[in-house]
This record gives C-alpha cells, structure tokens and sequence, in this order.
DNA sequence: TTTACTGTATTAACCAACTAATACACTAAT
DNA sequence: ATTAGTGTATTAGTTGGTTAATACAGTAAA
C-alpha cells in the first residue's frame, strides 16, 4: 500500500473530479509521476478517498482527452509520454516557467485578498515565506 | 452609481454567496469597509452582478448571522459596530495578525500547489512579488 | 397617506456534482 | 478457459446552488 498519493478536501466547494484533474497535472507537470508511470487503479483511489469510482473515473477520462494520461484498455492509465510538452526540453518535466503559469492563478486569488484586507505586500511575503517553509 | 464595491468570479465552482460572504469579511476586517457603514443595496448588489436578489440576500443574512452586519429594519445592511473585533484596538480595521489569519489557507493551498510542482520556494516568491506589485 | 425604498419568506423549477448498483469490454496471468 | 485485475457506460436518486415570480413587513420622506 503506497501513501496515497492523492489528496483531496472533502468540505471543499470545488468539485471532487477538478480537484484530482489538477493535482495530477501539477504531479506531471512537475515531475513526481513521469512520462510511463502507472497511475492508482480507479478503485484503489475511490476506496482511500471514500469517493464514487465513477468520480475517479471521471477525472482520468479529462486527463486522457487533455493528454496527459493514456489509457492501456485492461491495465490501466498511464502518463503520456510527452505529458510534460509545453515547451520543456528532455528533461522529465516541464519548463520552470510552464510550471509557473500553472501556479498563477491562485497566487493572484492571493493577492487581491491581501488588498482586500488592506495587508501590505511586506507582510504577506513574510507569512508566505514562512509557510513555505514549514509544509514539507 | 459607485464602482460596484463587490466582484464575483461567474465560472467559479464556489458559490456565488460564499464569494460574497468572504469578500465583505476580508473587507470589513481591512477597514475599506468602516463600522456604521451602509452596504448597497441587495437589489443593486444583484443587478451589477447578474445575480437573483435572494443569492445576495443569503450572503448578507449569513454576514448578520456572523455578526460581520447589522440589520436596519426598512433600511437596509450596516458594518456592526464591533465588526472589528477580533483582538483591534480602537483602530478601523481589525489587527495585523487577524487580517493575516484570513489570508493563510490561500497562501497554504498555494504553497501545496507549489510543492506538487516541484517548484523552489525562491522562484514561487519572486513570482509572487511581482504579482504583489502589478495589481491595484 | 402615499410613495419609494429597505430585507425576506415562499414556492417552484432547473442544473451540476455526486452516489449507488450493475453490467460490460478489455488484458494479463494462471 | 478461468480468474482477477483494468476503465467505463448506464440508470436512478440525492443534494446544494441558483433562478424566478410574487408577496410581505418595515422605515423614511414627500
């Protein structure tokens, strides 16, 4: 049994299905599942998140039409192998900068709140630095 | 006719009233919207956004249920007097540390974000110092 | 009093997300 | 061929968010 790889949050209004289709893009595009690898079986997934597997199944058959996952009919989903296109060289995953413009929009979410809030820039770079720091 | 106040984001997959409902926290507890102060009205609320009047009538009776807002009968939605709680002092907004709180499960979802794309805590600061600088 | 504003309760309908229980087509190994 | 493992299609039902059209109770000012 692997630690389960993925994660969701179950109070959370984003739907299930999106929660997943992203996180694997990021997983890809950052390297941690490379170009071959086999993903967690439909069931396996659903049975440690407590989800339908038809959510599951949902979210791999956008990955497959996106193409980043391919689909080997009776074995499983696997990353496609040039999953990490976008630009990047033979490396394994993406260029740092594909992989920053997959972290913008929730950076800049970030930051209209801090203006709401009236939080100057300062300080919220020390709270983020430090929370950076203390997640691994 | 005011710079509408309020924005929502119409694709979202978080509720209309819940974005609501955190954004008149956030700018409550930043003071741009000050104790005593009238909110627009739900009518007006609803007409700038595209949005059913009952939508911006459950975030506003979620606020006043939360104590962010006084009701005037036949009038209309007021910043409570102690809608700055928290801890402030006899300032507007809320203080520093508080206003700070609000902003933390973004900054940690984007820190997650981050680590699943393998990218160094000093390229997602740059990052975001630029983002920090370019938006109001 | 009339008028024009407030917020809200009610009822109905619609839609997306999710669950549930099957059943199917495919592959790999015994 | 059998078994066990893939992903998926299907159908049905539930829940929560949103819209819609009224109707109501309260306040403020002409």
């Amino acid at each position: 049994m692997t630690t389960s790889l993925f994660s969701i949050i179950p109070g959370s209004s984003d739907p299930i299905y999106r929660q997943l289709v992203d996180q694997v893009r990021r997983l890809v595009a950052g390297g941690q599942l490379a170009p071959g690898a086999a993903l967690p079986s439909v069931r396996d997934v659903a049975q440690q998140l407590t989800v339908n597997p038809m959510t599951v199944s949902k979210a791999y058959g956008l990955l497959e039409l996106e193409g980043v996952l391919d689909r080997r009919r009776g074995v499983g989903m696997v990353v496609a192998d040039r999953a990490a296109d976008a630009g990047a060289g033979a490396g394994t995953a993406a260029a740092a900068a594909d992989r920053a413009a997959l972290l913008r929009p929730t950076l800049e979410r970030a930051a209209r709140e801090a203006r709401e809030l009236e939080l100057d820039p300062a300080t919220v770079l020390a709270l983020f630095t430090l929370i950076l720091k203390e997640s691994p």
